[in-house]
DNA sequence: ATGGTTATTTATCAAACGATAAAGAAAATA
DNA sequence: TATTTTCTTTATCGTTTGATAAATAACCAT
């Protein structure tokens, strides 16, 4: 720890922090509020943050009223700011096979989902009972799935049951979800993430297939 | 205190905790613990558990050396308590259809690990970064989805290429296991969780006879 | 009843928490 | 340079945390 300032011997007395304008302060502290808080969670302490930015914990209170309300920010920046609108526009674009599109949307979502601190935070807020996890999810399930079953509809040439989509879309989502659990949550970082994703738009074109011809074939009943 | 209390009505101080063996009071506490921290998070504090069990707090250090210890055991009763041997023995019992199989497997897990606080304890834990998780689901790994592949390859001819699952279990289970995050982490509880497992096991079984019969149909590469 | 054992409580500690007020120091203005 | 502004720190408050020691009270054996 001996650092040798070239001005005298420093009574190595403290670093001090340098001084910023308020806006590029906030900007600071926040994004490195999403790494603290994706490591320690929302109990994480103000002091520790402090020291991870360098700067002195009180002065957090310049910049935000509360704790309460720098983790709020923290939420927002992290879900509403990275949700791409072209995932719903491309989703919907006919000049693909639906097959592409699942499979670009997918590589998208997941590259911004499957990030360490978005799912940590994710999961911290949803134990947690804020509702940004439910809402994000109707979100998901809305302006995301419901597209993509319409779309598969009109592709296959089915009648759209409503606008709720079909369990198959769910299991699909949740086959290639499970995936970034595995990898973020549990540190288990074992099978590549793209072929995760090939393998649940084929299978779930592969059951949408069946449907379409109900009689393909009796799957499900041999007994080896 | 020059003072007499009156001696009929009860002063109304406090209720006093009934004694008890060390063994049913560690019992108890080991209990509640489980609920508590499913519901608070390991940064509950003890001082809240006590009131909910209705002792006081210094109470907990007679029969844990520490709050880690205690965490520790919740864990333990948690999940290795729970696990059923009769999952692996059942996968592997040919007398059955593979699909009855797995049905009633999920069946059974999901009744267990479906349960608010099994669920919570175990996110709980994995996003403060303890082993607990990887091993379980190493265990899960190899103690069910390792079977369920082989019993798969068994009744459908095919040679099980080494040991490790094909990532068609895992997208199953992941399937299935992505419902139970949506009812218990993020509060939706919209689907039937028997759907889920049925169509979960028809889609795995589904995916796999299609991949004995290679060129049944060009899926995956309509142009709608 | 009497005395010993032990489960439980009261009282308390040191550390860490979120938050506030006042002092200090860098920049801007004159 | 002198003065004002404002970004940052020091010092501190009140609360809560996990944990310990000593005092109380219930049970058990005699």
């Amino acid at each position: 720890m001996s650092q040798s300032e070239p001005p005298a011997a420093k009574p190595a007395t403290k670093p001090a922090a340098k001084r910023r304008s308020p806006e590029a302060r906030k900007q600071e502290v926040l994004a490195e509020a999403i790494l603290y808080f994706a490591d320690e969670g929302f109990d994480g302490g103000t002091r520790g943050l402090a020291k991870r930015i360098g700067i002195t914990q009180p002065l957090f209170y310049r910049y935000f009223p509360s704790k309460d309300d720098l983790v709020n920010e923290v939420y927002r920046a992290v879900y509403l700011d990275r949700w791409q609108n072209t995932w719903e526009t491309n989703l919907c674009d006919d000049s693909q096979s639906l097959e592409s599109r699942l499979l670009q949307f997918y590589h998208s979502y997941t590259g911004v989902v499957f990030e360490r601190n978005w799912l940590r935070i994710y999961f911290f807020a949803g134990l947690k009972g804020l509702d940004i996890n439910a809402r994000y999810l109707r979100r998901v399930e809305t302006a995301l799935l419901e597209p993509i079953w319409a779309q598969t509809c009109a592709a296959f040439g089915l009648e759209a049951t409503g606008k709720t989509p079909h369990d198959l879309v769910w299991q699909m989502h949740g086959a290639v979800f499970y995936h970034g659990i595995r990898q973020q949550i549990y540190g288990d970082a074992s099978v590549d993430i793209e072929a995760t994703i090939r393998l649940a738009v084929k299978t779930y074109l592969g059951a949408v297939t069946s449907m379409t011809k109900p009689a393909d074939r009796s799957l499900g009943d041999q007994h080896d």
